[in-house]
RNA sequence: CGGGGUGUAGCUCAGUUGGCUAGAGCACUACGUUCGGGACGUAGGGGCCGCUGGUUCAAGUCCAGUCACCCCGACCA
């Protein structure tokens, strides 16, 4: 391709709107440009790259079995009715104002769901793996990062149906290791993590993370391999415990002790006796809950544990209502109102604590669980922190940014069941479709690649995602030797199966360098008149700045001899 | 949705207590010179100062409203 016959739009600037260096670059670079808030364009150097990626998934989805469709982004709301995830969705989903009953669809279980109601009936026919490589829109309350939140994206979402849950796992490893492969063929330096399901139902998901300062997960990681989201993440922390000779329940003045760091330091307790107590208002009921002193209630695992995603802090007002006291004063003893109390793991059967008397201005302390107040549940609440050992072999956890690049779920049965997609076992009986969901964001693969693989001059790709395979750099076109030994050279490498990116432009010497290194071609061959008086021309390597001066009839070799360990 | 910020040329930005025909650098066009790390000269083109309303003799500048975009948070499969 002649640089003057393609739209590469490369930027001198910094767009004032870019923050992460993966959107700066692909604008700079020319690979896209933004259109509105979350939405954007591919300009033609980018799609070629886009290309690439997609490719290698359609590739290694093929490999594991998968049959491609293409699904619609259109979709009858009824069916996601049927689902309840409209409600679920909520925001999310953008919804058509002028052909009411439409919806854009932000992911296809329910599609997918629908064909398989339709066709499937028998055991005979499962298991089946079907997939798509489609635009994907979310009505997300704030983009950013370029392409890394959008409000429309492609996404790579495969299914897979079963007929038992073994059959599952075989599909889930299936793409486990589909995963595995597309994102080292894409040089992506990634680690697997478990994950929680979410709004998705279904129970075991793990996610496929790139470490990086853009990402908007948090992760928990430590040297014996273990990896999980904060969200789900857990520790091996010794519990609070019982204390011998626990003293009876004591009330004492703490007129100026708002927080757990307050009474620390005024009364000199122990960090572990402390208790908090929290209260939320879980669908429309008040649960107190109860932790260690400095530990965070994790959202995601109250979540889990109460099975519904409707929960929210108390107002102040509720607060008085329900304890007798403002925040500050809240503990599990002598509640105004009856309500639920759950702890955390870690202060199972506990004794010995000290935690808020219900009564602005006063705690306990010697509280019991056990002979003070009944606890109804415990479960696992508390966020891990940096330094906890890891449940695998206590080795010290390591808290990570990360950015995801996909997720696969074992969904089970809530799709198959609500929308009636059954169908007839060896022995005659009728049973849900087993389904597993697995998506991998496409524009998140370039831009995670970008984050991994850039410097201050620009991006610096790698085969096989890189837009070309080679950047012809011709310096001076006015001279005669330089111009016809640019052309024969073009033509050479491209005949030879090279993608070439040919830089004919009559500009000088310094702007076409720049931009071949903000595009980052992996090899540069720069075309002067120096190196043609002795009948070479210059290789650079634009991840190490390697050069390299050889002669013009052994081009065509050395790129063979590279092409061929790459492909 | 809460907090903060920004809207002036294609891009990055300046524009004072309201005051002449609204500016710079880069980019663009023409001609000439230059030609291995973002060259130079000369001459040009390019603006609804986000939008609407108000105050004023006079508004890019002040006021009100509104829209868009960015950042932090909330939310998010």
């Amino acid at each position: 391709m002649r640089f003057t016959e393609y739209f590469i739009p490369t930027l001198k600037e910094v767009p004032a709107d870019a923050v992460v260096p993966s959107h700066q670059l692909m604008l700079r670079a020319g690979l896209v440009r933004q259109v509105s808030a979350g939405v954007f364009s591919w300009l033609p150097l980018g799609f070629r790259v886009l290309n690439k990626v997609i490719n290698i998934l359609r590739e290694e989805m093929n490999a594991i079995g998968g049959q491609e469709f293409l699904l619609p982004a259109l979709n009858p709301i009824e069916i996601w009715e049927q689902t309840g995830r409209v409600e679920a969705m909520g925001d999310v989903m953008f919804h058509i104002k002028n052909r009411t009953g439409l919806v854009l669809a932000p992911t296809h279980e329910e599609i997918i769901t629908y064909h398989a109601k339709q066709h499937i009936h028998s055991y005979k026919e499962l298991p089946q793996i079907w997939y798509q490589i489609q635009t994907k829109f979310r009505n997300e309350p704030r983009p950013k990062s370029g392409v890394l939140r959008c409000r429309q994206f492609i996404m790579k979402d495969s299914y897979s149906l079963d007929t038992s849950w073994e059959g599952l796992d075989e599909s889930y490893n299936k793409h486990l290791e589909a995963y595995k492969k597309i994102f080292s063929r894409c040089k992506l330096n990634f680690f697997i993590v478990g994950a929680s399901s979410g709004a998705m139902g279904g129970s075991k998901s793990q996610e496929f993370m790139i470490q990086s300062d853009a990402g908007e997960d948090v992760c928990a990681i430590a040297p014996s391999g273990y990896a999980a989201n904060l969200e789900v993440a857990t520790s091996s922390l010794p519990p609070v415990g019982r204390k011998e000779n626990c003293p009876p329940i004591e009330k004492f003045p703490t007129p100026n002790a708002k927080t757990i760091d307050d009474l620390i330091e005024q009364f000199g307790f122990d960090e572990n006796s402390l208790a908090k107590s929290v209260v939320y208002i879980i669908d429309s009921e008040p649960v107190l809950i109860l932790m260690r002193g400095n530990d965070e209630l994790n959202e995601t695992k109250l979540q889990s544990a109460f099975g519904t995603n409707k929960f929210r802090p108390a107002t102040p007002e509720e607060l008085l209502d329900f304890t007798g006291a403002n925040a500050g004063s809240i503990g599990p003893v002598n509640l105004k109102a009856k309500i639920k109390i759950v702890a955390d793991n870690l202060l199972k059967d506990a004794n010995c604590l000290v935690s808020g008397a219900n009564e602005d201005g006063f705690h306990l302390k010697n509280i019991d669980l056990l002979r003070d107040c009944k606890i109804d549940a415990y479960y696992d609440l508390r966020t891990v922190r940096e330094g906890e050992p890891c449940p695998i072999a206590g080795t010290p956890i390591k808290i990570v940014k990360a950015i995801e690049l996909g997720h696969i779920f074992k969904l089970g049965t809530k799709y198959s069941e609500s929308l009636g997609a059954y169908f007839l076992d060896k022995d005659g009986t009728s049973k849900p479709i087993i389904m597993g969901s697995y998506g991998i964001g496409v524009e998140r693969i370039i831009a995670c690649y970008i984050e991994q693989n850039h410097d201050e001059n620009g991006i610096i790709w790698d085969y096989p995602l890189t837009p070309f395979d080679l950047h012809i750099v011709a310096i001076n076109l006015k001279s005669e030797i330089v111009k016809e030994t640019a052309e024969e050279l073009y033509s050479l490498l491209c005949k030879n199966g090279f993608e070439v990116l040919y830089d004919d432009r009559d500009e000088s010497a310094g702007v076409k360098f720049n931009d071949a290194d903000l595009i980052g071609i992996p090899y540069q061959i720069i075309i002067g008149e120096r190196n043609l008086l002795e009948g070479k021309v210059e290789i650079k390597k634009r991840r190490n700045n390697e050069r390299t001066n050889l002669e013009i009839s052994k081009l065509l070799e050395y790129f063979n001899d590279i092409k061929s360990k790459y492909y």
